[in-house]
DNA sequence: GCGACAG
DNA sequence: ATCTTGTCGC
């Protein structure tokens, strides 16, 4: 259980393949605290195709009512190119930096990405909620893999959302009448647990209060551009 | 060989 | 991910 540095980033995409093969088995599909969560995380990376740069941002809102909790950025220098599968080897890293910049322990985090539902079952919020060893809900706005029936028109209508026969996440309407969103266990949480937290983050919009707060900072922060490394916000 | 393919 | 005007609907 050496949970300080699992592994190195700086891999090809073959060895990246074998370290999710390798990962999974520590991935905890279940929950093993509080099902209810008093503060929740949500991290997002922004990049502009043309440029080296990866923006991270992390922000920590405490429930009910998004009152803002915490937040992190970073920009960083992308390592890794973009591979369907293999999301977690090129945001993780930048992710990290801005975690590391977090005083707040949230009780849980939301990642933009998929987590067990991933070809491998082991995506970006399955890997980042191995390595900080936090409980992470996988969020998409797209499917990976599998396959779902479209979940009833109203808000909190849920599907499963299918791959070789086995449910590997939920297929959930988070604003009525929008297209759905796809929720996933990431690491330490049920999958009930986690469609629950995220329909608890739906303030009225599809995408849940904290990824829109958390994409809206780190959208903020590349549009300035520059090169201010990084930044952090302690707020209360 | 032919599509599909998180962000 | 990001580039973007207009446009349909509540």
């Amino acid at each position: 259980m050496d949970s300080r540095r699992p592994h190195e980033w700086n891999v090809t995409p073959q060895e990246a393949i074998r370290l999710q093969q390798e990962l999974r088995a520590r991935l905890m599909a279940r929950d093993e605290g509080p099902t209810s969560f008093r503060t929740v995380a949500a991290m997002d990376v922004s990049y502009d195709k043309r440029s080296p740069w990866l923006f991270a941002a992390i922000v920590v809102v405490r429930l009910p009512g998004f009152q803002p909790v915490e937040t992190a950025t970073v920009q960083a220098r992308a390592r890794f190119p973009y591979v369907p599968g293999l999301l977690s080897f090129r945001e993780a890293p930048a992710g990290l930096e801005a975690w590391g910049r977090l005083r707040t322990r949230p009780d849980c985090l939301i990642c933009d990405g998929h987590g067990y539902a991933h070809p491998r079952r082991f995506g970006l919020a399955s890997h980042f909620g191995v390595w900080v060893d936090l409980p992470t809900i996988g969020f998409a706005k797209t499917v990976l893999v599998g396959r779902f029936e479209p979940p009833g028109m109203r808000q909190g209508s849920m599907t499963d959302l299918v791959d070789a026969g086995e449910v590997i996440g939920a297929a959930v309407r988070t604003r009525g009448g929008a297209g759905p969103v796809f929720v996933s266990v990431g690491h330490r949480i049920s999958l009930p647990t986690a469609v629950a937290t995220i329909l608890a983050c739906a303030a009225g919009y599809r995408i849940p209060e904290p990824v829109r707060q958390a994409h809206a900072l780190v959208n903020r922060l590349r549009k300035a551009g520059a090169e201010p490394a990084s930044t952090g916000t302690q707020i209360g």
